[in-house]
This record gives structure tokens, sequence and C-alpha cells, in this order.
DNA sequence: CCATCCGCGCGTCAAGTACC
DNA sequence: GGTACTTGACGCGCGGATGG
């Protein structure tokens, strides 16, 4: 069973960078002090802590996806090619033959 | 054995892109 | 603009292959 990626491996561009809303997870919650606030208080810092946390899992995940997406891709890419080097075989074999019926014809 | 090489997957960062 | 998501690049550790 091939996926739509491999559907997508027809087109121009790599279905793996192909956005959908909503898909995966990812990183980037901006480390955000406060403008106004100098003071650094140790709750702000487990926050900051925390945060931080939180974005290095998410972006640990996406990165795990998007290679995982990439091997597919590929994986996708390399089959077409495997089709695609039968059919020019196939096609080869034919020109072969119709070039030798004509050969024939012209004697 | 052991040292070295190689391929692979991982985690992280940074830059780019999408979406609000 | 700010946030969320994606992905290329980098460095690291691990396990298997290989030559000495």
């Amino acid at each position: 069973m091939s996926s739509d990626l491999c559907a997508a491996a027809t087109g121009d561009i790599p279905a793996y960078q192909l956005r959908s809303p909503n898909s995966g997870l990812a990183q980037s919650i901006v480390m955000a002090a406060s403008p106004g606030s100098m003071q650094n208080p140790p709750q702000h810092a487990e926050e900051v802590t925390r945060k931080r946390e939180v974005r290095l899992m998410k972006n640990r995940e996406a990165a795990r996806e998007c290679r995982r997406k990439k091997k597919e891709y590929v994986k996708c890419l390399e089959n077409r090619v495997a089709v695609l080097e039968n059919q020019n075989k196939t096609l080869i074999e034919e020109l072969k033959a119709l070039k030798d019926i004509y050969c024939h014809k012209a004697e």
C-alpha cells in the first residue's frame, strides 16, 4: 500500500514538505521575559525552564516525524524510479520489434 | 581481539514558512 | 508582529563490517 506521499511524489513539490494546518507538533514557545519586569525571581526562572523543556520535547518529536516523512518520500521516489525504468525497458523492446518489422517490409 | 570506518538515528539549534 | 510548525545542518553515540 503506497501512501498519498507517493501520489504527491509524482508532482514537483516534495510531498514530505507539503503543509497541512494542524499536522504534527513542534517547537516554539518564545522565551518571554516581559519587557517591563527586570526583576527575575526564581518562579520566572522555573517557568522559563519549563517552557524550554516543552519546546525541546515538541521539537524532538517534530524532528522524528520529519525524518520519518522524508524517509517515506525517498522510498516512494525509489519505487517510482524502478517503475519508470521498467517502462523504459518495455518501450525500448517494443521499438526494437517495430523496427524489425519495418526493416523486413522494406526489403 | 582491537582500532578504524561507515551508516544510521537522535537531539538541538536556527532559519524559513504558515497562520492568526 | 507573534506564535506554531517544518526542516536543513551539525555534532554525538551506537552497532556492525572490515582490515591488520
